[in-house]
DNA sequence: CCTTCTCATCGTATAATTGCAATAACAAAT
DNA sequence: ATTTGTTATTGCAATTATACGATGAGAAGG
């Protein structure tokens, strides 16, 4: 039971409901936040930013990471991150297509 | 360990992380997309357009409804749903704000 | 070499999500 | 009153997410 069935929709609807997930966090949307702010990469003055420790910042970096909108490298005994700004436009232009999809302003709600 | 620490981001983080969520699956952006087509409310007619149980939709209906993006009343012996436009709009317009405040566009990737 | 600093990974614990069968609740119809 | 149709709720199993301590890997500095 409780098998995933989310492989059973449209590629796009999983592509955007994987980018909302990656977004379903304070912590990462406040990463995304700190990288754009800080502009060149960075690595644990991000742990900084947070009220989190560094394993679990680590992991939300690295669930942004899977969900491709940040980059990563290991620049020394550092580790950089950045946005993937191809990526997150592309993450925001389907959520646009998605508004406008939705046909909103059409009227009123008119529920029942 | 493991107590959930996501009260202590700003309040706009949360509900922006919010919104997120409920979006987070394909099913729930599938179930918005329906009630903008179908315009008027709809009940059981949402299970017929997904790969899912009666019961699985039900519970993505009330986490949607928890998360403030449709409505929902009882209509005799059926149920019906529309989208709450305000709040919806509301999402997208937080979306926007985060897009504008991540300054992309402003350079190329320029990690490490 | 040894220490230190930085970060990722492992292991673990708790909580939340996902999914459905079974059942309840309740209006409508026979 | 009994059946039927429609939806919500309950209960359960499996999976995934959240969080951190402990540990590991590797670079930099002494």
């Amino acid at each position: 039971m409780a098998r995933n069935k989310s492989n059973e929709f449209a590629d796009e609807l999983q592509q955007m409901a994987n980018w909302a997930k990656a977004l379903g966090h304070p912590a990462r949307i406040a990463i995304l936040q700190t990288l754009a702010e800080k502009g060149t990469c960075i690595c644990g003055d991000v742990v900084a930013t947070l009220p989190l420790a560094q394993p679990t910042v680590s992991q939300h970096l690295r669930e942004l990471k899977d969900a491709g909108l940040i980059q990563g490298e290991i620049e020394g005994s550092k580790s950089c991150y950045c946005i993937d700004q191809e990526q997150v436009k592309a993450m925001f232009a389907a959520f646009t297509s998605l508004k406008e999809s939705l046909h909103l302003e059409r009227t009123l709600n008119n529920c029942c």
